[in-house]
DNA sequence: ATTTCCTTTTTGGCAAATCAAAATCAGGGA
DNA sequence: TCCCTGATTTTGATTTGCCAAAAAGGAAAT
């Protein structure tokens, strides 16, 4: 069986592999700096990982996951998303903190009650962040998302994925009513400012810098205009 | 925070010590034994936990916890019983099958998704087995509860806890209607054979052998007498 | 009092995962 | 071309748990 630590690992060079405005490789450094350790330490193990066959390890410039890495990972995202998800739908936590808790659960959760928690919620395909849930076979449904900025002028859009984990931006997010599955307008970008404006269905309207509407995804197609009293 | 390995060591001290017929002192081999390590291994680990002020350790004699480490081993215990509560009530598992599950999610929860599960179970008591489980400061209800043999000729009496976690053992407890909650009337204790001869409600009339019988504990006082038909 | 046997402790070593700091490489600019 | 800089790799050490096997204790029996 594979360490926690290997877990980790896997899981992160998947999740770098498939971000966008990445390289075919994923450099030691960047993979070391988000797993907080050291490079040196990010390199041994990558060493021990080619060898037991699950990267493809290309020494001063990167690596990336094997098929046999590739489904270990999915596996391992599978049980993180589906406790977060389980967190939130079962025992009522806010969807800000639990993603430290899926941290450690995901390491410990068996099959069985994996598969017992799917069924429980209904074969769910997306966790509450709106991110993907691979099945039991490591497959995840494609969406066709787009960011904030794309949908300028477009009428009423579905907010479906909230890229950024950390507790203050989820706050903020379920504050200003701008959670996936809400629906809002974006009124106007203005790029020179640097300021995306957007009105939410619940929520007063607001204005966000660009980095940040960058974290919020939206359903392409527009979604029925709601009456505006 | 404690590593997974001082948590089974503390919670397997804590059981030892108050398992019936144990001495003040639970000594080393008994406990390398259990956890599945040499008599060594058990010797230096004990002898950190003593330096951590977690046990008192008495060379060539044995260890016992001290207030901080009971506090610990009662706090890891909780934990996992709530969990194999919460894998039979929520997940609908079988209690032959969440021995092992707990004894990973024990060193995965944090005291919030506890209070979480502690909520959602109705603050529950006894686990699936008849354990008590501890509350959040460590305190346990104690009950008064009797080994089968006691109960011979007292009439319908209610199984209360079952001491045996290993699968088989709890797949024929079920199996036989002999399960915490059931009744049962003990109709005869051959102590020469080593035979205890009992009728559960639902169920035909079985034999155990002394040793067996010896895991299964009723509640003291009688039950009504149900109408035979 | 000695021997024997069983338990416990000690000693030396190993594997996983990490860090600190020195060494190496690769590419861009002078 | 040559050097500088920043990323990467090596090297040597540390910590945590573990095992194997030798050494030491203690208690019961001779």
């Amino acid at each position: 069986m594979a360490t926690s630590t290997v877990e980790d690992y896997l899981k992160q060079i998947f999740l770098m592999e498939t971000a966008e405005g990445a390289g075919p490789l994923v450099p030691m450094g960047q993979l070391a700096q988000i797993l907080g350790v050291v490079p040196g330490t990010a390199t041994s193990m990558i060493k021990t990982l080619a060898e037991a066959g699950l990267v493809k390890y290309e020494p001063r410039t990167g690596v990336c996951l094997s098929p046999k890495g590739r489904k270990l990972a999915l596996h391992v995202l599978r049980r993180h998303r589906m406790v977060e998800l389980f967190l939130v739908k079962v025992l009522g936590m806010d969807w800000s903190e639990i993603h430290d808790e899926a941290e450690r659960l995901e390491h410990a959760i068996s099959d069985r009650v994996m598969e017992r928690i799917d069924e429980l919620l209904g074969r769910p395909t997306l966790d509450p962040h709106g991110d993907p849930i691979p099945d039991a076979e490591g497959k995840m449904g494609r969406r066709e998302l787009v960011p904030l900025v794309s949908a300028e002028g477009k009428g009423w859009v579905e907010v479906a994925r909230v890229k950024d984990q950390t507790e203050v931006f989820l706050r903020f997010v379920d504050r200003n009513g701008l959670k996936p599955g809400r629906r809002l307008q974006v009124v106007a970008v203005d790029a020179v400012a640097g300021v995306v404006t957007v009105e939410p269905e619940d929520g007063s309207p607001l204005s966000l810098g660009l980095e940040t509407a960058g974290r919020i995804e939206v359903e392409q197609r527009t979604v029925g205009v709601v009456d505006e009293g």
